[in-house]
DNA sequence: ATATCATTTAGAGTTGACTCGAAGTCAAGT
DNA sequence: ACTTGACTTCGAGTCAACTCTAAATGATAT
């Protein structure tokens, strides 16, 4: 059974004109067309959007999705190569929760800097930070005349 | 001590003219100025750059890191907002790990199916996986293979 | 003091990823 | 047959976030 571009632009949260872009981009070679030329997506194409959507969600770009698409096309002798894309957007993924991780520390010293400012008072939450010293000098102060410093 | 344009971009792996744009966005309205209208970079504007920096690589416009500017400018009266601020902006990093966790499942399931399919041949690769349902089907299988179509 | 290099502004250009509009074609309902 | 609404392509427009240029001024080294 077949599926037309909106019934498939509503299934992945997209519009037909991202799918049409995406096309247009050479990200979707495989999808059939009627004899009068409109897209014909079956069930099969929903892994492939899922995949490209994949890729998209952790930010590859749609010119790199295309080269991904077209070793796929190329068939089995690209597998190597395939494998290797994955392994290198594996690495950025970690690389980007890692980074998440690292700001969230630094939005939960924020959090916590407020919380104490607005129940003890400004004196105490820049006294009293054992934390994240790399942000310890409270810029509420800062707001205009510091002395501290460093991050890289 | 005072910093250049450029010793800060350097630090904080910008360029000049992208702290320039920052600031014509309104993002710096806290640095000095040298009598002939250079900007003269202190200790403390290292803390908001990381910070501004911190909102902008967890996915904040810059135009929402401006009004965050804003209310800091307005002193310690908008300390609710900008607790607030912070507690929505963790939500959306929060929200944004978990994401990539999804995807990264995704990206583990492809490379064991690749792998396998390097070692042991595709139809062990296509018959093995008892996780990731959803992909199941090998669209190894689905590439190049299918009927086709048209492209612009 | 002169050359060289950095800084300033305003504004134009670029890039990526859509997003939209026009004009025409197709398919389903009455 | 006709209307309506979805589909098609092509190309232009939008938006965010830079990125660069030009022309002028400032700072530094010889």
């Amino acid at each position: 059974m077949n599926y037309t571009i909106s019934e498939i632009a509503e299934k992945m949260g997209l519009t037909a004109h991202t799918l049409r872009y995406y096309d247009k981009e050479g990200l979707l070679p495989f999808i059939d067309r009627s004899d009068s030329g409109i897209r014909l997506f079956q069930e099969k194409d929903l892994e492939w959007l899922a995949v490209i959507n994949c890729l998209k969600e952790t930010g590859m770009p749609v010119k790199e999705i295309k080269n991904f698409i077209d070793l796929c096309m190329e068939g089995n002798k690209t597998f190597k190569k395939r494998l290797n894309l994955f392994l290198i957007q594996k690495k950025k993924v970690e690389d980007q929760i890692t980074v998440l991780n690292k700001y969230m520390e630094k939005i939960d010293y924020k959090i916590w800097y407020y919380e104490t400012a607005l129940s003890k008072g400004i004196e105490a939450a820049n006294k009293g930070s054992k934390c994240c010293k790399d942000i310890k000098v409270g810029w509420v102060k800062n707001c205009g005349n510091s002395k501290n410093k460093k991050k890289q």
